[in-house]
DNA sequence: AAATGCGGGGTAA
DNA sequence: TTACCCCGCATTT
């Protein structure tokens, strides 16, 4: 589109800074919910979107004061990597999303690399100017209005969901660990990244606590089994990354190499389709209210049947899963971990998308995963499940 | 336990 | 003034 086409309706939606006196209060059209919001982006979200209520990220940003209650600044920590640079198979690295809490990330950083025991790096953001990237939130009326700014230069850390699935994989590992020893009075078990591998059967029957299993199932969308809740594996790996400025170029600019991967090469090793619609149905909030009006054509195809998209990300567990999944954990092999995420500059699966601006490249994410939903049946066919 | 938000206070340009 | 940062505290998850 060309400049001169936008009315200039449009062009208040788009000159807006989060900085005005007063933002556009006639809003037709909000945005879709933008878990990896990079570069110089703004958004105008529904103020009934939980996730930009919540003012959510995948990137790892912290609170930071800007002395103005009416503008909630959050800035980027980064990545946590591997300091000897370890890779895991078929060269995929290590990237740990920062703790937030100051006292928790030291903490993280005297930890080691869950793949080679090695001492973990964090690799601060410096993408704006050389200080992090910063995203601003501020409530206004109807509307969330969201923007960022600078370009992060580093790879893409675990989301949060990854984490806190895999904190919670490491705790019942050492509850079970414990159990084993106590059980069996001695040291058997070998440590894994995520603890000792136990044979357990089903987890919604045996040892895996039920809140595990929640927390699995929430994380990205896939019901686990034990074996892969189990299996040795590796947290937050991606692939190919080991050069940052491979990586600094691939992402300049004004988009990451991930977001062209919008579904995974291996695209859907589900057990069951996740989307429970029981859960909608409950949701607090109406499901009208979650639809952003007019969506942008691409997405139309299937947003009727996309339930609750500007839905919750991290509390409902289906709406979760999906934006988790797909956006993050791309290219999932069946031989993999469910943690091991890879991170590909070449998409190969035939539901990639080819390479576009990074303004809409979340709601090609869901008209991605729309078009997943719609072909659902298809697609698991097309994936064998394990 | 960790994430999140708030706000006091500091530094540097 | 602006834009960073650090810290402690309270609340939520």
């Amino acid at each position: 589109m060309q400049p001169e086409d936008f009315s200039s309706e449009d062009k208040e939606m788009l000159s807006w800074d989060i900085n005005d006196m007063k933002l556009p209060q006639n809003v037709k059209k909000t945005d879709w919910f933008q878990e990896w919001p990079d570069s110089y982006e703004k958004y105008i979200y529904s103020s009934e979107d939980r996730n930009a209520q919540r003012h959510l990220s995948s990137w790892a940003m912290r609170n930071t004061n800007n002395h103005n209650s009416r503008i909630l600044k959050k800035s980027c920590l980064g990545v946590v990597v591997c300091g000897l640079d370890c890779s895991v198979d078929e060269g995929r690295k290590i990237y740990l999303r920062p703790a937030i809490c100051d006292k928790a990330r030291q903490k993280q950083q005297r930890k080691r690399c869950p793949n080679c025991d090695g001492p973990l790096k964090l690799i601060p953001c410096r993408g704006h100017g050389g200080f992090p990237v910063t995203n601003f939130w501020r409530h206004d009326g109807r509307f969330i209005f969201f923007q960022s700014k600078g370009e992060h230069d580093h790879p893409k850390p675990e989301t949060k969901l990854e984490a806190e699935a895999r904190r919670a994989m490491k705790k019942a590992h050492a509850a079970s660990s414990s159990a084993s020893l106590k059980l069996k009075g001695g040291p058997e078990t070998k440590s894994y990244g995520f603890g000792g591998a136990t044979d357990l059967a089903d987890p919604t029957s045996t040892m895996v606590p039920t809140k595990l299993y929640e927390k699995c199932k929430l994380s990205n969308g896939r019901i686990y089994n034990s074996s892969e809740l189990l299996q040795p594996s590796v947290s937050g790996a991606f692939s190919d990354y080991s050069d940052l400025q491979t990586w600094n170029k691939n992402a300049a600019f004004g988009r990451n190499p991930l977001n062209d991967n919008c579904c995974p090469s291996y695209p859907f090793p589900l057990t069951s389709w996740p989307y429970d619609f029981t859960s909608a149905q409950n949701s607090s909030e109406p499901f009208s209210q979650q639809i952003p009006v007019e969506p942008p054509a691409p997405k139309t195809s299937c947003h009727s049947l996309w339930p609750n998209p500007g839905g919750d990300l991290y509390e409902e567990k289906v709406h979760v899963d999906f934006n988790s999944y797909y956006s993050s954990t791309t290219c999932h092999s069946p031989q993999e971990d469910p943690f091991l995420l890879t991170y590909t500059s070449h998409p190969h699966h035939p539901y990639s998308l080819p390479g576009k601006s990074n303004k809409w490249g979340f709601d090609e994410e869901m008209r991605c995963m729309g078009l997943d939903h719609c072909n659902n049946e298809m697609l698991l066919n097309l994936c064998p499940l394990r």
